[in-house]
DNA sequence: TTCCGACAGTGGGGTCGCAAT
DNA sequence: ATTGCGACCCCACTATCGGAA
């Protein structure tokens, strides 16, 4: 297939609201593809190239190139393309890179080229990604969207559920399902205000600490262990002490769900950014990172998946015990509010409330799991806006946030000091209005920055605050997201840089 | 007819590795 | 040695479509 007829299937994706409308182009373009375009179609319509990340970005990407008159680009072409890209490291690559990218500009049109472009960055913006494409799959090959989207989400992997669900007959596609060593979609948390309500949602519950680590999921199979991040990224090389522990587990195959942190020597839990200069880190050794385990996706050839969360945890306490992230069961608000209180009084985020009798819905957000942690508000004050991108073009969106200084600590007395930003919890009403007044207590304008008088408050939530060397107070906030202007605050009486502070040593 | 589940989009701070300077 | 770029950890929230109720 030519790279034209998949860019043509974008632009008609992108120029309707209907996600009906969308999934029928997109199932017409699925239907074309020969078994070996698959792949690579897909990860050109998800902007999420078949060989994963390219090692580059607007930067590399900004230079000037010359285009094709005409279209004669295959699609194989392109994956070939991105294939050499993909390989290009060491000394001399940069400039490999662009010369890659000129060829590959240079056989493509200027439309097609913007198409790459958007791909290679991994930001289509079509309205539509792996939720749409799936139901496409499943009309293009006929089959039902819950066995695709089971099938993508078990091989964790839309590209390859979609050539078998298109070229492999409905056997094939009821038959893909969970293997030990290949990583699976892991499933998500939404959000609950309190304890006690999530409780009164789930119902018989496990109430879990919520640690501030990051996700694993941990393969074991014989001797062999391998361990996955949230979106699937093998780094089972960094984490030596975790395959150590499972290795040591009474199992002979199992999948293990759970996080990692590293401890302080009293054993509460470190800072997360403590946490991720070790996850993320090759060579750092110093900070011991350890396991804690709170879902058994398979043990010994048989798969838990469809088993409902307790006997998953029945299993997981035979086989890990040791290793179980805290948890309670119980239906009482009360003791859930209890749990959550003992959570962060041993340094944790806060709980997950976790129906008992849900199965484990890989790759889903679904209401069975629900995070509950504190919210913080500050009154901050507004010291620039960034024109937005995207569906918030032509809008003042992006917040720059102060505390107020009355001291001058950080600079003259009385004066702000930018603690982060937030473009979250913006209404268009709220977009409009910010578009309308920041430009009237303009004082400098740059890129896309407009400066004001920092005369306007604003009630921001966070989670929490991180040491920062990008800001001078050394604090930035974790999360923020605008609950609403304060037009009745003063800017003097905003909150201040120490109070901010304050949340460190906490 | 109204409600609500699922999705897509809009970006935030921090950390690392790596190549270029 | 330092700097800039890119990848990838963590993440909240609103608008919208279309099926469920």
């Amino acid at each position: 297939m030519l790279l034209r007829e998949v860019v043509e299937a974008a632009d008609a994706v992108s120029r309707t609201a209907s996600r009906k409308a969308k999934i029928g182009v997109l199932a017409e373009v699925l239907r074309r593809l020969t078994p070996e375009e698959v792949p690579s179609a897909v990860g050109l319509l998800l902007a999420k190239p078949r060989q994963g990340r390219l090692g580059v970005g607007w930067r590399t990407l900004a230079a000037e190139r010359s285009h094709a008159p005409t279209a004669t680009l295959g699609v194989l072409d392109v994956d070939a393309a991105f294939d050499r890209l993909a390989v290009a490291t060491g000394s001399g690559s940069a400039a490999r890179r662009q010369t890659e990218l000129d060829a590959l500009a240079g056989a493509a049109t200027a439309g097609e080229w913007d198409f790459l472009s958007r791909v290679i960055l991994g930001e289509l913006r079509t309205g539509a990604l792996e939720g749409v494409l799936l139901d496409a799959v499943a009309l293009a090959a006929d089959r039902p969207a819950a066995s695709v989207r089971r099938a993508a989400m078990l091989s964790g992997d839309l590209g390859e559920a979609a050539a078998v669900a298109l070229f492999d007959g409905p056997d094939a596609l009821e038959d893909v399902g969970l293997v030990v060593g290949r990583a699976v979609l892991p499933m998500l948390a939404a959000t609950a205000s309190s304890a006690a309500d999530a409780v009164a949602a789930t119902g018989d519950s496990s109430v879990e600490y919520k640690l501030d680590g990051a996700r694993i999921q941990v393969h074991r199979d014989g001797d062999e262990v391998r361990i996955f991040t949230r979106t699937l990224a093998d780094v089972t090389h960094r984490l030596p002490e975790i395959v150590d522990t499972v290795r040591g587990l009474p199992v002979r195959s199992a999948i293990f769900d759970g996080e990692t942190l590293a401890l302080d020597e009293d054993g509460a839990p470190r800072a997360f950014q403590e946490t991720m200069a070790r996850f993320g880190s090759e060579t750092a050794t110093a900070v011991a990172l350890r396991p804690w385990f709170f879902d058994l996706l398979h043990l010994d050839g048989r798969d838990l998946l469809d088993e409902p969360l307790h006997v998953r945890q029945a299993e997981l306490q035979r086989v890990a015990g040791e290793w179980r992230v805290p948890a309670v069961r119980t239906a009482d608000p009360v003791v859930a509010e209890e749990t959550a209180r003992a959570a962060l009084a041993a340094g944790h985020e806060g709980v997950m409330v976790k129906g008992v009798d849900a199965a484990y819905q890989a790759g889903r957000r679904g209401k069975s799991w629900l995070k509950v942690k504190p919210v913080l508000t500050f009154d901050l004050v507004v010291l620039a806006v960034e024109e937005g991108s995207g569906r918030r073009s032509g809008l003042l969106s992006n917040l720059h946030l102060g505390a107020h200084d009355p001291d001058g600590a950080f600079g003259p007395p009385g004066g702000f000091v930018m603690v982060g930003k937030t473009f979250k919890g913006l209404t268009d009403r709220l977009l409009a209005w910010q578009t309308a007044h920041f430009p009237t207590i303009e004082t400098s304008r740059s890129a896309h920055t407009v400066h004001v008088r920092p005369e306007t408050v604003v009630e921001i939530a966070i989670d929490g605050v991180q040491r920062s060397t990008r800001y001078p107070g050394g604090v930035a906030l974790r999360f923020a997201r605008v609950k609403g202007y304060r037009p009745d605050k003063t800017p003097a009486e905003a909150d201040t840089i120490d109070a901010l502070r304050a949340l460190l040593r906490g």
